[in-house]
DNA sequence: CGATGCGTTGATAACTTTCAAATTTAGTGG
DNA sequence: CCACTAAATTTGAAAGTTATCAACGCATCG
């Protein structure tokens, strides 16, 4: 399966990697071609830090496999998770020099690490590529106008929400393989997991959802489901 | 005051207005010069709609005086404010061809109309527009995370959090002049008037705040503000 | 002066968190 | 493969926070 080059760890080494099978691209592929071929390969273990706040933001992040989840640490110590990235997508698109987020690996992890400032470049003479960054970038405003009316709601909303998103995004139909733990959804979601925990045995006990196990769940009433969304 | 020529509602009229006073472009004119120069002046009175949800997004509107608030009414009748867009800002930047949010004056106020088409195909010709356009695009994402992290907060640190991007945002000191009624604040931040209202209460009885009439509040212990916003 | 809109205050109900404990799951070594 | 430990998840009871419902005060305006 493996058969392009690949670096352990935080400090990849310089080279191009061959173009990566397109079934592991995902939905973001369309959007962005070119994005999708450049960079290097690195594999990130279970919770290991691919950047942290404050540091220079100097590169984008394609997942190939795996997932990362950005969040904020706040002085009372609570964390608040900014975005859970999966396949296809791309992490880090900061326009700021510093990154407002950490990142994690959920769970191990490909990436393909691009420079900024070569990307940059690239969509400076080209206008299809800065087309794709201006797509991203798009993508991003968009995903966190939807998490902003999220956080506005109840937390069966929320929940309900969550779930719906991760449907869409996973596509696997009704199935949902959730990459992260009961805490991430917490901390995404700005609920305890007590909380998360309990509305999904309600969701369940009103045959909304069935959870065959914690990571598994298949949404089975998609419309009521719908109608907590607002 | 008025030595621009004007046109009344939404339909503007076509024609070029010339430069308004440095004094009105507020702090985004550094970061946009060329676009606070362009389009046709509009008057909007006080709860006047300026665009409305899945209209086409087809114009900026810069913000000469008064304000602008953005919301979307959910089917259960509540209603989400976006934002708030004061003197100096551009509210309507949007990436998709439809609108996700209304638009309505908050008060009595002036808007600079710009052609998206028209802005792009600048933006295209002149780097340093384009340019613009991105810090625009930048803040507009700053604004979002901000708001995100703030609605993952309690009642006191969202109505602290709120108080001070206002005196940050009208650039009055400490002394906030308030241009939209609770309401308005309330959905802004996903709380109820009624706890807006108590929450300011207790602010100003704990001498964090003063609040000598509804529309003027002063900040009277910004590190206690400060430390309440995380 | 009464009507109206906006803001504040009070009492109660609903929801979410907190703290604690039980249960399940995953990983490890024998 | 089983037993054991550690981690994750679920469940329960009590406390805390915010929403809801209702009433009141205070301006503005015909």
């Amino acid at each position: 399966m493996l058969t392009q080059p690949e670096v352990r760890g935080p400090d990849p080494a310089v080279y191009r990697a061959p173009p990566p099978p397109a079934y592991v691209l995902g939905r973001a592929s369309e959007a962005a071609p070119t994005i999708h071929l450049m960079g290097t390969v690195t594999s990130y273990p279970r919770n290991t830090e691919i950047f942290g706040e404050s540091e220079p933001a100097d590169y984008l992040y394609n997942v190939i496999n795996g997932g990362v989840r950005t969040y904020k640490i706040f002085s009372d110590g609570r964390r608040q998770i900014g975005g859970f990235y999966l396949p296809g997508d791309v992490v880090g698109l900061e326009f700021a020099r510093a990154r407002t987020f950490s990142a994690e690996a959920i769970a191990d992890t490909r990436l393909r690490v691009i420079k900024r400032g070569a990307l940059a470049a690239l969509a400076g003479r080209d206008p299809e590529v800065a087309g794709e960054l201006f797509a991203l970038t798009t993508r991003e405003l968009r995903r966190l106008q939807q998490r902003m009316l999220l956080l506005a709601k109840t937390a069966q909303e929320r929940v309900a929400s969550f779930l719906l998103e991760m449907a869409e995004r996973s596509l696997g139909g009704n199935a949902i393989d959730l990459p992260m733990p009961r805490q991430d959804i917490a901390d995404y979601l700005g609920l305890t997991i007590e909380t998360v925990s309990r509305t999904l045995t309600s969701l369940e006990s009103c045959a909304a959802i069935e959870v065959p196990s914690s990571r598994h769940i298949v949404l089975r009433n998609r419309s009521a489901l719908n109608r907590m969304n607002g």
